[in-house]
DNA sequence: GTCTATATTAGGATAGAC
DNA sequence: GTCTATCCTAATATAGAC
């Protein structure tokens, strides 16, 4: 609290007036950042866009935004770990997503586009959460574990660029080959 | 320290007299628990086995042996995003590791292989690097992300566990589809 | 090596002035 | 709403007996 207060430019009471105690201060940031990285993917995967868009707009929205805050994967995954009771909070972030116009159950709506397309021969069949997973996986890991990345890789913060730079650029192919029939 | 001296049915005390203080302790779990998630990585990778063999065996070793620690990637990810020092220590054990008679260079060894099976037009093109981080993400990032899967795709332990038994049992025809041609 | 007892400090939280 | 001052607890760490 004390180095929160400091780098807000304000006293440690007044944390404690706002937010009441560190708990709830630490609930308040967790659903202001985990909002964030799951409203643009509700939206796209919702959509009516055909798949191999949708696939490029989840990658081009990952890669730009988190490079813009690349250490909030690593602080969700975290959080999720190291307090049970976020589960419950991002839930509620999910189902208000979900009940809310723009993304109503977007893996049932993903489920039937992919099913579809695969009756159709236009994609090998795959189940939408493995889908998914595959997905927000190759865009979301790299962010959550570039330390690791780094040490096995033997490489420094601009080798890390430069593989990053690389992946944007290749990542919607390797995923689009995944699906050829 | 509390805690863990509970845990381990020793007192307090005797902790610090075994590892001095609370950091050098969790210095020495933190290389007992990362030590492991890499060795058989580096040696699946540097063996002289067929790309498509490495890749079963990579998802094999990682789903076997991560479902009876699922804790231990969300671990080593919230370790090294939250204490800088972990990246020097895991590198040590990363150069250990290398200049070990059974992985020397495997990301090289992998390069080399990578090279020659596109040259023949076995695969399509694809750096090393950029194939083991896809490789490893859509291993690790399903256990790391547990509590994440649960809430998005709106399911519970037993609904996480068919995902994860389909998972293991499709993964690999996905990334090698990935590598066709 | 293992324990009990204790020193020391840091950190969360509150009271009360302004 | 914002601050100062203070309380209180928990947690790291050490001293010293056995």
């Amino acid at each position: 609290m004390q180095e929160i207060a400091e780098e807000a430019g304000v006293n440690k009471a007044l944390l404690h007036y706002y937010f009441r105690n560190k708990s709830r201060l630490g609930e308040a940031v967790f659903r202001r950042v985990a909002g964030g990285m799951f409203a643009r993917l509700a939206g796209i995967m919702s959509s009516d866009a055909e798949l191999e868009a949708k696939v490029r707009q989840v990658i081009e929205i990952y890669f730009t935004q988190l490079s813009k805050v690349p250490y909030v994967p690593g602080y969700v995954l975290s959080e999720l770990n190291q307090h049970p009771e976020r589960s419950h909070q991002l839930l509620e972030i999910v189902r208000t997503l979900r009940s809310s116009p723009d993304a109503p159950d977007f893996v049932g709506a993903l489920s039937k586009q992919l099913a579809q397309a695969a009756r159709a021969g236009r994609i090998r069949p795959i189940a939408a959460d493995q889908f998914l997973v595959n997905l927000v996986s190759l865009c979301v890991f790299p962010f959550a574990a570039r330390p690791m990345i780094c040490a096995v890789l033997q490489i420094d913060q601009r080798g890390y660029d430069r593989f990053m730079k690389q992946r944007a650029a290749t990542l919607a192919q390797f995923f689009l080959a995944a699906l050829r029939p």
